[in-house]
DNA sequence: AGCACGCCGACT
DNA sequence: GTCGGCGTGCTC
């Protein structure tokens, strides 16, 4: 007599949970090898079919599982909950959902890296405010659900409030999972946290191999003992048993949010956990996202509580907003520094000092021009319609969207003319000003041309500390986390772009980075300054930072957000979808466009649905895109317009669609 | 997603 | 003739 089991099967259909026999028993959370078509794939076991399953068709089609995996490798239930409730969520077939964040399953598990733990009594007396914060959040460890969020300024001792509170939780026996951006992880920092507690430390990120992160999955699989894991977004998915507190740091940042595959965002995952658990979870941010910052202010549950004060009592930098409208030409040799900005950097270079310099934009220029014919160059091998941006070192032409890349022409290809011109700057046009103008500095250059592994990180930022460089050119890689004793002025360059970028969130995003660029300088002085070069001198989000009162900006910017209907007052859905054929492209998603007006409608009133329209970018690696937004303050009506398309939606060859929950970045 | 089937163009 | 392009359809 076999058992008939509901298999979740790693292929990406709607339906990817199938019904398959075998001899012997298996437990709900196996992990197992079926037969599908002509070929094998993975499955998890959900639980034995139902009469009603089976009866629903024929029942000689079932097939026979192939083997349970070897090594009793098995899902435990808060698992496979956590993955139900992602699959859910965020409108992901659950077979393939398990195996995209599942470890590759390896043969033979070995035990992998860990520091150990040496309990050592913290060095350090916590300041009055960060004893009050682990004063509260202290008692709730032990009961059950809850949220806690800690705001508070760079270098105001986060890190000493969580480490606090893990010592605690891990004295009493229980794990402690902490997320945080990939950036953030530095060996330093675990080995501070190491230091002082009784337990063994994983570390989990991109660095790590398949086989090693294979290895941490079983080991935390099969042991109960209290231990502190570090990791990315993905290393929410290691089981962690008697899991007693998580903590999401830099909750704000980008990275927790997958932009591949699933989109889930690792921090909303990371509450659906400890929620599971029932164990408290505590975010912090310098800089909160506007939703947080209004959840964990005005609802029942949540605590938040404020640092507003660094920890040494170190100052906070003099915010200089420089005018750059109509100053200067793009041929003037200190293009694109300001004079007064110059002046600045070299007064600091003068005191032997360090200086950052900030801009979004890697390369040379961000296109080229033939003075003769106007000519500009696009990206014709993929179709997408922006320029490429152009790298004088590397003398080509590259696409910010795709990998394609071509040598700069000799002549401008329409014309024949020898003239070509750049427009705009990029890190590698600065540094190049900068070495120009300061022969006897040393400038060099953070961005990701320049620093392709670890290694090359690693490097850069000690000969940095060790001062065997100067001026500092760099992208947003250089915003996070570092502190640099000798650094106590940061320009910001090109941030315009970024202000005025068709995103409800570009207000947020802008405050974000000057925040978090500020807290790079001035920690250990009282003079330092954060220059920016803007011809939004008159925006407001400046002048809430310049005066530094903490919650003006989100108390700002919440009304602007009610009134477009964004989060944090309305959840949104944003579902794309793709096509080499434009014309298909565009006659489906306005047919989905019209049915969803009808099922909004009929059954689900509080959702709103803008679009169709076509992506910022429409074209990209050969693939139109178009998206359709929705947006509701009822959570569940939302994923019933969603859930209603999925329905009734009939796969159109050449047509392919994706759905984005809570999405980052809109078209 | 794979993988096969099947239907058309252009090669030894 | 048949090799291979990819459009279509299915997976318990």
């Amino acid at each position: 007599m076999s058992n008939y089991y509901q298999v979740a099967v790693n292929f990406p259909s709607l339906q990817s949970i199938l019904t398959y026999s075998y001899e012997v028993e298996l437990a709900i959370g196996d992990l197992v090898e079926v037969p599908l078509g002509r070929r094998k794939s993975q499955g998890v076991i959900l639980g034995p079919a139902t009469k009603e399953q089976l009866s629903g068709f024929d029942i000689k089609k079932v097939k026979p599982i192939t083997s349970s995996v070897e090594n009793a490798f098995s899902l435990n239930e808060k698992e496979l909950a956590l993955y139900k409730w992602m699959s859910k969520y965020y409108h992901y077939p659950i077979g393939k959902l398990v195996f995209d964040c599942l470890p590759k399953i390896l043969k033979r598990p070995r035990k992998p890296d860990f520091i150990m733990g040496k309990n050592n009594d913290l060095p350090f007396e916590l300041n009055d405010v960060q004893a009050q914060i682990v004063n509260d959040i202290e008692p709730t460890i032990h009961k059950g659900f809850s949220q806690h969020y800690v705001h508070g300024v760079t270098g105001s001792g986060k890190s000493a409030v969580y480490l606090s509170l893990m010592k605690k939780v891990i004295d009493e026996g229980k794990s402690v999972q902490f997320l945080l951006p990939e950036i953030n992880l530095t060996p330093q920092f675990t080995e501070m946290f190491a230091e002082f507690l009784k337990c063994n430390v994983y570390t989990y990120h991109s660095g790590v191999t398949p086989s090693e992160k294979y290895n941490i999955w079983k080991t935390l699989n099969e042991s109960s003992e209290p231990v502190l894991v570090m990791g990315v977004r993905s290393s929410i998915f290691l089981p962690i048993e008697n899991l007693g507190l998580v903590i999401v740091d830099e909750e704000h940042d980008q990275s927790f949010k997958q932009t591949d595959r699933c989109p889930y965002n690792g921090r909303d995952v990371a509450i659906k956990k400890s929620q599971l658990h029932n164990c408290p979870i505590l975010l912090g941010s310098a800089t909160p996202t506007v939703e947080n910052f209004y959840q964990f202010k005005n609802s029942d549950g949540r605590t938040y509580h404020a640092i507003h004060d660094r920890a040494g009592g170190g100052q906070f930098p003099k915010l200089t907003l420089s005018d750059t409208k109509d100053k200067f030409k793009e041929k003037d040799p200190a293009y694109p520094f300001l004079d007064s900005t110059l002046e600045q950097i070299e007064k600091r270079l003068e005191a032997g000092e360090q200086v950052l310099i900030f801009i979004n934009k890697l390369g040379y220029s961000n296109f080229i021009q033939c003075r003769n014919c106007a000519h500009q160059f696009y990206n014709d091998a993929c179709g997408c319609q922006n320029n490429l941006r152009y790298f004088k070192a590397k003398n080509c032409l590259s696409c910010s969207h795709c990998d394609f890349v071509m040598p700069v022409p000799d002549q401008c290809p329409e014309c024949a003319g020898i003239s070509l011109m750049n427009k705009g700057f990029g890190t590698e046009k600065v540094e190049q000003v900068l070495r120009e103008i300061y022969p006897q500095y040393r400038t060099e250059r953070f961005d990701r041309d320049e620093i392709k592994t670890t290694k090359d990180l690693t490097t850069k930022l000690n000969r940095f500390h060790n001062k065997e460089i100067d001026i500092l050119v760099g992208t947003q890689m250089l915003a996070k986390g570092h502190n640099f004793r000798r650094v106590n002025l940061v320009v910001i360059l090109g941030i315009d772009s970024m202000l005025n970028y068709a995103d409800f969130r570009s207000t947020e995003k802008t405050y974000q980075l000057v925040e978090q660029v500020a807290g790079r300088a001035g920690r250990y002085a009282d003079d330092s300054e954060v220059i920016i070069q803007t011809m939004n001198t008159d925006h407001q989000v400046f002048e809430l930072i310049q005066k530094h009162s903490f919650d003006e900006f989100y108390e700002s910017e919440l009304p602007l957000r009610e009134l477009c209907a964004c989060p944090p007052f309305s959840k949104i859905v944003m579902m794309y979808f793709s096509s080499r054929f434009r014309d298909r492209l565009i006659s489906t998603v306005n047919q989905v466009g019209t049915q969803l007006h009808k099922v909004i409608e009929n059954n689900y009133s509080s959702v709103r649905l803008l679009g169709p329209t076509p992506m910022t970018i429409e074209k990209k690696a050969n693939q139109f895109t178009w998206g359709i937004m929705l947006k509701s303050d009822n959570l569940n009506e939302l994923h019933g317009v969603v859930s209603t398309f999925e329905a009734n939606y009939k796969t159109i060859s050449n047509i392919s669609y994706k759905i984005d929950v809570d999405p980052m970045h809109l078209l």
